[in-house]
RNA sequence: GGGCAGUUAGCUCAGCUAGGGAGAGCAUCUCCCUUACAAGGAGGAGGUCGCAGGUUCAAUCCCUGCACUGCCCACCA
């Protein structure tokens, strides 16, 4: 097989996408003998487009389950693609803009009808996207949100809840999104600083002259006040609780509360109360059943509350009210004012709190289940600094609003009995998971369905059992086999949206957690550490990464930044760097390849001296290491362990090694050397596997000959045996010297062409037989012709000379030395030992240290520092020769 | 207001759950197309490990406080 010189992604890339899918090689059934290992993959949303999220996410999800699966579990990775509820409705919604058309004109069917057709057309980009990144899923196993199974699982939980008295509908107050028309939950506000103002506004005390002052960033709600709240601690103020207030403008009477929930630190320490629109109001009143009276209506128009601002936007009757007030003598003064204000997650406009009839699930019980099971780690976090937040967040959770005012969604499974005239009739509501034929209650058939949808994330908590067909049976196999997942593996973005409630849902349901592990990884930011967006213009489509430089080297450069719970900054240079890591495998590959040729090469590597040793116990480490690595989700440990010992120990020293034997007339000794080559090659190829799946595919294909992928050999297990400590030392010794030479190779000038000559002085005779043993080693990475090794040799002037721990070392120079230069090198040599000495001197000079510090600590200290002073008076000397 | 991360070479980061040699990649400098790889090889330069205390014979690593940066949560009238 012929290797091209540079290695050519794309080739190798679309061969192994078809193979895998062809192959069916991710595909997964349940089987009693093997473990299972499941993850189910955080659905895009059927319009999205694969960006750098996505990328990290799915190849870190890609690495696991290949892990995995190398490991001799069952692995099953269910792809599939979310609806995404509002966020899909309004991409289709402005695409009928273009076309100057709203919903409304479609209307509902004809809407819904123009959304399918719309996820039909575009809805399996995303999953051909993954397969490109190389995504082992299971592609006959795609779910979507909204098909059939889904559906039916979403309608049997709302029946269960709903019979569990946990769903109910009430008139609370919601948040409410003016653009989208429709309620949302409250972690689907995201609050953003905002320059305001803040008006203090004069509230006249009912039969006397004096006034109480609240401040407010929002007038225009006054009219729709319902008492005035202080602090009962306010010294201020106890004497006018209970007291009635003059509503300015409305002539209303109010009354002044207390409530332990006003600050009094803030503005006057007088609150305005507004129950309808705004959430510490609304809990206000609540507490002192006060009324409610709505002032903005869900277009965020001004309701009919008074004649006067009926049907103006809510910001025109601000102006509005603000001058009334002025003019009337009642506004006392405006400030500058920034605070958080609540925007649509979806859309960015203005939240705006409205009291709106809407379906909320209790979901005390669940939270508290939710939380506990992280408390006991039965649900575990990578990395654990996320448990915290978790629990905090489900210990404080209030009732979750599920109903949406628009209609791509599982539409809420309740029917209500209505006459001919449309209204309904007294029956109470039908909650059916089938569409009933008619009214159970009365026997009408002329039944109406509820007109809400379920928020997007009621269905998004149940996919890990609802792609099981949970919804059609919960007691079947694949469902008792595959569940609990092993791990799930997302941003923390979506931690409370999306995370939590799986668990609440999972124990709910199934009474058992979803997941093990929650695996959360960091977000993608470009080079200056800015988040990516479109409007910054700095997003990195990874699409193109795949194109230029390959999508292994965009999946090792992830994986290799991926520290859990860390963001990571990506640049080209990212990029660039993987790709030389994916070429330099390649190389070496083709190296070992080209020398094998024809030769039969035995499958266990034949053990013949110290540099195979070497490498094989580091070999070994490297398979502690990164496995370890891969179980605890640090897939960048395991990227850099991977990277550092193909290319520093493998290429650059292994491999360079080797050669000697590979030129060698002796068929046997190139056949041995090739032996434990193709040994660590391909067991480091496997352990690559998850990480950079197409060009180890490919290799293993070239080396093995066969056409079955790497994903279904087995991940190298460490092995006591291929412990070799000794060598270990002996091979640093080795390199100590080699790394000595090239030093003064490199200083000297001395072409990296030429051969040179060599005398090593052995001071430590212990490390003699090492450096005779291994001459052919120091000779060839040296660069050395003639070596002379020995215990009596003299230093001659016309050498370079260095020192190793325990060796002296003599270059003679062709033609004069420059002396000057030679005695600049060794000063500076001098120097950097004389650094290393001090430190040794300094703790050994300290009493408490000898006294107090292990004993081979001590001596190991001593040790070096004799070491050093030998070196130093080694190289004094010779100065000295240069004197005279 | 509460919480969580981070602060190590010019840049991006590792090391800190074994306390005892400060590391990698990129960039930079020198030499080299030595036939696996110039997407490469060899060598060099570059850091008082945010600040201040404490524990210890010994601290980048453990503890406390502070500063700065980023993120999350909150009942920011």
């Amino acid at each position: 097989m012929e290797m091209e010189k540079v290695y050519d992604s794309k080739k190798v890339e679309e061969k192994w996408v078809k193979y895998w899918i062809e192959n069916k090689t991710f595909s997964s059934k349940p089987d009693k003998t093997k473990k299972s290992f499941t993850i189910v993959i955080p659905p895009p949303n059927v319009t999205g487009s694969l960006h750098m999220g996505h990328a990290l996410n799915d190849s870190l999800q890609d690495a696991i389950i290949r892990f995995k699966k190398m490991q001799g579990y069952n692995t099953l990775w269910v792809p599939g693609t979310d609806h995404g509820g509002i966020a899909t409705q309004n991409v289709v919604e402005k695409l009928l803009k273009k076309e100057g058309k709203t919903k409304y004109d479609l209307g509902r069917e004809k809407f819904i009808e123009k959304m399918w057709q719309w996820r039909q057309e575009t809805g399996d980009t995303i999953l051909d996207q993954l397969k490109k990144l190389g995504c082992g899923l299971d592609w006959d196993r795609t779910r979507f949100t909204m098909d059939e199974a889904c559906s039916k699982a979403v309608k049997r939980a709302f029946k269960k809840f709903y019979d569990k008295g946990l769903i109910y509908r009430g008139k609370r107050l919601v948040n409410w999104c003016p653009r989208c028309n429709t309620a949302l939950s409250d972690i689907e506000v995201e609050y953003h600083p905002e320059k305001g103002n803040l008006w203090y506004i004069k509230y006249p005390i009912k039969d006397s002259n004096e006034f109480l002052t609240v401040a407010t960033t929002r007038p225009e709600t006054m009219i729709g006040d319902t008492a005035v709240a202080v602090n009962p601690n306010d010294e201020r103020y106890k004497n006018i609780v209970g007291k009635t207030i003059i509503l300015p403008l409305v002539g209303r009477e109010i009354k002044v509360v207390a409530d332990y929930i006003v600050d009094m630190q803030f503005g006057t320490g007088a609150v305005k109360v507004t129950p309808a629109h705004d959430a510490v109001d609304y809990e206000i009143a609540r507490r002192h059943n006060l009324e409610i009276l709505e002032v903005i209506d869900a277009n965020g128009n001004m309701t009919d509350i008074m004649e006067k601002y009926k049907g103006m936007s809510a910001k025109d009757a601000r102006e509005q009210i603000v001058a009334d007030l002025q003019e009337q003598g009642y506004l006392l003064k405006t400030e500058d004012y920034s605070h958080s204000v609540g925007k649509c997650y979806r859309c960015g406009t203005t939240i705006e709190p409205i009291m709106s009839e809407q379906w909320f699930l209790k979901v005390e019980e669940m939270s508290k289940r939710a939380s506990q099971v992280a408390k006991d780690e039965k649900v575990k976090f990578y990395p654990a600094s996320w448990k915290k937040p978790y629990t905090l967040w489900l210990d404080n959770l209030r009732d979750w609003c599920i109903s949406r005012q628009i209609w791509w969604g599982h539409r809420i499974p309740v029917f209500y009995c209505v006459d001919e005239n449309g209204n309904k009739t007294s029956c109470p509501p039908i909650v059916e998971q089938d569409t009933p034929a008619k009214c159970p209650h009365c026997g009408n058939t002329h039944l109406v369905q509820d007109n809400d949808v379920l928020d997007t994330w009621f269905s998004s908590a149940m996919w890990p059992f609802s792609v099981f067909n949970w919804g059609e049976n919960p007691d079947n196999e694949e469902l008792k086999y595959y569940y609990p997942t092993g791990v799930l593996v997302t941003g923390h973005e979506i931690l409370y949206l999306w995370v939590a409630r799986m668990v609440q849902m999972g124990l709910e349901f199934l009474n058992d957690i979803p997941f093990r592990d929650v695996f959360i990884h960091g977000i993608v930011r470009d080079k200056h550490g800015l988040k990516m967006s479109k409007s910054k213009g700095n997003v990195i489509n990874p699409l193109e990464i795949m194109d230029q430089f390959g999508t292994d080297a965009l999946r090792f450069a992830l994986a290799q930044s991926a520290a859990p719970g860390r963001d990571m900054q990506i640049s080209n240079d990212s990029f660039l760097a993987a790709r030389n890591f994916a070429n330099k495998i390649w190389n070496a590959s083709r190296f070992i390849l080209m020398n094998k040729g024809e030769l039969e090469i035995s499958d266990t590597p034949q053990v013949k001296e110290l540099s195979d040793k070497w490498i094989l116990n580091e070999y070994n480490q490297t398979i502690k290491t990164v496995t370890r690595a891969f179980e605890v989700y640090d897939i960048d440990v395991a990227s850099r362990t991977l990277y550092d010992f193909i290319w520093t120990k493998f290429c650059d020293w292994y491999i360079e090694l080797s050669k000697i034997r590979m030129t060698s007339e002796n068929v046997e000794e190139k056949k041995q050397v090739l032996s434990v080559l193709i040994y660590i090659l391909k067991g480091t190829i496997k352990m690559l596997a998850p990480i950079m799946p197409f060009i180890s595919d490919e290799l293993w294909s070239i080396f093995n000959n066969t056409t079955e992928s790497i994903v279904n050999s087995s991940f190298p297990v460490y092995d006591d045996k291929l412990v070799f400590a000794n060598e270990a030392n002996q091979m640093a010794v080795v390199q100590e010297i080699v790394s000595k030479i090239r030093n003064v190779r490199s200083e000297m000038n001395i072409s990296p062409a030429a051969f040179i000559t060599t005398k090593i002085k052995v001071l430590d005779e212990s490390k003699l037989a090492v450096v005779e043993n291994n001459q052919a080693y120091i000779k060839a990475l040296g660069k050395i012709k003639d070596l002379v090794i020995g215990k009596d040799i003299q230093r001659e002037k016309n050498s370079a000379l260095t020192v190793a721990t325990g060796f002296e070392m003599l270059i003679p120079l062709e033609g004069l030395i420059d002396i000057e230069k030679e005695k600049a090198r060794i000063n500076k040599e001098i120097k950097n030992i004389i650094a290393e000495q001090e430190k040794y001197n300094k703790k050994l000079s300290n009493p408490k240290f000898v006294e107090k510090a292990p004993a081979e600590e001590v001596a190991r200290i001593r040790q070096k520092l004799a070491d050093t002073q030998s070196k130093i008076a080694t190289l004094e000397e010779t100065l000295k020769n240069y004197e005279n």
